[in-house]
DNA sequence: GACCAGGCACATC
DNA sequence: GATGTGCATGGT
């Protein structure tokens, strides 16, 4: 694969330079956080803020909360982030996995060994790779370098990887490139999301997209192109 | 009205 | 192992 460890810190840089710290995760704590991975799933932020403002509401957002409440009545709270039905379902399966594996106490869980709990959570009905990752990374500040599909396409059409590369190639190609710090691996995820979000949306996209061609001059290039797609 | 959003499980070949 | 499909709301 071609992009030294100097290349991803240079992009690092450049879109900490263009977009400034992101603060990541917008949770105010571990439950919360993996609430909201759970809920983000396909899902644009916007509409699980508001499931998690009903969930807020009902006193429903901590373990003991979703653990008491019924799946059908769970389900409407978080109606807004779409799926709704699944994610009930997913939401309740973690609950129960809590319960299993650790009394239902996350800071019994948050002993455990980062690989082995990475392993336990993908057993979990609804917890992929980018959900597991994010949930140690997030809520247990594990460095673990989170994938979604930016991350993904910014590699490839950047020629850093060739097309159809998996989850795990792209994990290690950032991980065995940069500093195993959590802070940096939450930043750096914080940062490609913001580049995808601003990115231009109409298509066919013009040829300043950050996500087309070399990311570095693009970024500022299609910000002056577009400032309509400024997110706020 | 079409397309997209911070995926995942499941069926099928 | 690769590919296709269902899940569902809200913004553009």
């Amino acid at each position: 694969m071609s992009a030294p460890p100097a290349t991803l810190r240079r992009v690092h840089r450049t879109l900490l330079d263009a977009f400034g710290p992101q603060g990541w995760w917008p949770a105010e704590t571990p439950c919360e956080v993996i609430v909201g991975a759970i809920l983000t799933q396909n899902t644009a932020w916007a509409n699980v803020e508001r499931a998690i403002v009903n969930l807020k509401q009902a006193r429903l957002l901590s373990i003991a909360g979703l653990r008491r409440i019924p799946r059908h009545a769970l389900a409407r709270f978080i109606k807004p982030s779409g799926y709704f039905n699944q994610k009930a379902i997913k939401l309740k399966a973690f609950i129960a996995f809590l319960d299993r594996e650790y009394h239902g106490s996350l800071k019994m869980m948050a002993r455990e060994g980062t690989p082995a709990l990475r392993q336990k959570l993908l057993g979990v009905h609804g917890i992929g790779p980018e959900t597991a990752d994010s949930i140690l990374l997030d809520a247990f500040g594990r460095p673990v370098f989170v994938v979604d599909a930016y991350t993904v396409r910014i590699v490839t059409r950047h020629g850093f990887m060739r097309g159809g590369a998996k989850y795990h190639e792209v994990q290690e190609f950032f991980m065995e490139r940069l500093p195993r710090r959590a802070k940096l691996y939450n930043e750096y995820h914080a940062l490609i999301v913001r580049l995808g979000k601003e990115w231009c949306r109409p298509k066919p996209r013009c040829g300043a997209c950050p996500l087309n061609g070399d990311i570095l001059p693009n970024i500022l290039r299609c910000r002056q192109a577009h400032p309509e797609y400024t997110v706020k």
